[in-house]
DNA sequence: GCGACAG
DNA sequence: ATCTTGTCGC
């Protein structure tokens, strides 16, 4: 099973950052967007719990139907901080992607690729660990300035970076509706990227893999939280405080 | 130094 | 991410 190194601190996160980014592929245009299998991953948190969910949905691209799917349970491993949100989400995603029956094909992440601080966003982090196609498609701008698309489905702004270079997209999935930010995370091309997104959203602002994926993790997470109420305590269920806690 | 900042 | 009721609309 792959995993991920988790860092002591910031400055090590950082170092790792700059010592996977060199692995990085990016001469690949990748799979074509509505061909064979795409996964959605998504995290949920209970940080008050010290529980984490992850869940991967495997979708046919052509048919947006669920192929396959499969959660994993664990602990925090690291706090969220802007610009190391891999450290955080990565560790039960892998979990959850080992857990899958089927290929996962090109994967679909929240958050950023390229279009990261230091080049080296969740979806490249993912993409170097596993050796996938991986995109991110956020739903907030992070780092880099942009102009405000054409409103029409499909149309897009660059995200530029200080050199000039296009590290992502903020990219119109619906008619008059906020655009999502996609880029690039590993064995990618930005268009290909884009497409598959578009593919991905139909009907929806967020590609049909997040959030089935977002539903699942969270499901995921209502489950754990209940089994561990369920194992520590049956004399919480009437009010908040218990007799031990007071 | 201060603020902003994917999930 | 998460806390959260009702409410407008297909």
């Amino acid at each position: 099973m792959t995993t991920i190194r988790t860092p002591a601190d910031e400055a090590e996160a950082r170092a790792i950052q700059d010592e996977l980014r060199e692995r990085v592929v990016l001469d690949e245009a990748g799979p074509e967007a509505g061909t064979g299998l795409v996964t959605g991953v998504d995290v949920a948190y209970d940080d008050e719990r010290d529980i984490v969910a992850a869940a991967a949905v495997v979708l046919d691209a052509a048919t947006l139907a669920v192929v396959d799917e499969a959660t994993a349970v664990g602990r925090v491993a690291f706090p969220y901080v802007p610009g190391l949100l891999a450290f955080r989400e990565i560790p039960t995603v892998l979990a959850a992607l080992d857990a899958l029956t089927s290929d996962p094909g090109l994967i679909v992440c929240d958050g950023y690729g390229r279009a990261h601080p230091r080049r080296f966003g969740l979806a490249s982090h993912l993409g170097v660990l596993t050796g996938l196609p991986v995109i991110g498609v956020a739903k907030n701008p992070f780092t880099f300035t942009y102009e405000q698309p054409g409103t029409r489905r499909g149309e897009f702004t660059p995200l530029l970076a200080d050199d000039g270079e296009e590290v992502g997209r903020a990219l119109r999935t619906q008619d008059g509706v906020k655009p999502v930010f996609v880029s690039v995370g590993h064995r990618t091309a930005l268009d290909t990227a884009c497409a598959h997104t578009l593919r991905l959203a139909p009907d929806f602002r967020v590609p049909e893999t997040t959030r089935r994926a977002d539903t699942l993790c969270r499901r995921a997470l209502r489950e754990a939280v209940e089994a561990a109420e369920r194992a520590a305590g049956p004399e919480d269920t009437r009010g908040n405080r218990s007799g031990a806690e007071r």
